[in-house]
DNA sequence: TTATCTTGACAACACCATTGATAGGGTTCT
DNA sequence: AGAACCCTATCAATGGTGTTGTCAAGATAA
């Protein structure tokens, strides 16, 4: 705090209505509200029952986005992928991404902590703090 | 042949022609030709073009009919579980069936070399030596 | 006040999974 | 040789899904 120049920069903190979430990922807020009803994301609400999303439910919903549109898996599989993701405790859709070079990822979840994923399919760069 | 006692248990040996794995995966043949087209199977081939199925094909089918029939989930879906499975090295779908154990999960990983599956889901008994 | 949010229902559209039937032709077994 | 199975390929029916869209009646925010 102190300086407040950077406020807070917390991607789980809620911040879109839903309008704007969906603008951000491409799709019908009512697409947004089924997938919220397939238990695939929680936005959180304010105390008046307003969805707000935050970026990593934005970030989410662009898994789901391309999931679906690019390899055409249906929301039923979004789930399996999601409770398999959990269950397993780390990022193993980040896998898919990495176009055919696995050795060099086991190589680089050696040598890096965190941060390899090229982000989502669809995300645009997500830089986790680039603090001008 | 010799004793006849173990003649081959090599889950790997292609042993069924189309219709008797139809059979025991509960399915038509034609929906096993699909899956084929897919590229969701690979059944060996005799030289002479008839397709003959493995234990191990068979299972891997037992897997794609749970994952359809009672997960809703996709073809591609299950492409893309088989392709995640194949990239991160190993049986991650068996995490799903572990209901609610991650830890348990991960310390057995760390203890038992191979074998854990408690077999497809939806499968029956699986025999896996009917041993005429 | 005007725009945007909430839930709920209904619908259209195109696509998908599965089973099934058909055709013409090859293989296996009795 | 003949029956029963396999091959590929095509066409179709059935039921389900994903997405977008709209309408309603009402609460919230600028």
């Amino acid at each position: 705090m102190a300086t407040a120049r950077r406020p807070e920069r917390d991607p789980t903190r809620p911040v879109y209505v839903i309008s704007v979430a969906a603008t951000l990922v491409s799709a019908h807020p009512r697409t947004l509200r089924i997938y919220e009803d397939e238990g695939l994301v929680c936005p959180a609400r304010t105390p008046t029952n307003i969805r707000l999303y935050s970026e990593e439910d934005v970030r989410r919903i662009l898994w789901i986005r391309h999931l679906t549109r690019d390899r055409g898996v249906n929301l039923a599989g979004v789930r399996t992928l999601f409770e398999l993701e959990e269950r397993l405790g780390k990022r193993i859709l980040e896998a898919l991404y990495d176009e055919g070079t696995r050795e060099r990822a086991e190589a680089r979840a050696a040598a890096t902590p965190e941060a390899s994923a090229p982000a989502a399919p669809g995300a645009r760069a997500e830089r986790p703090d680039p603090t001008p």
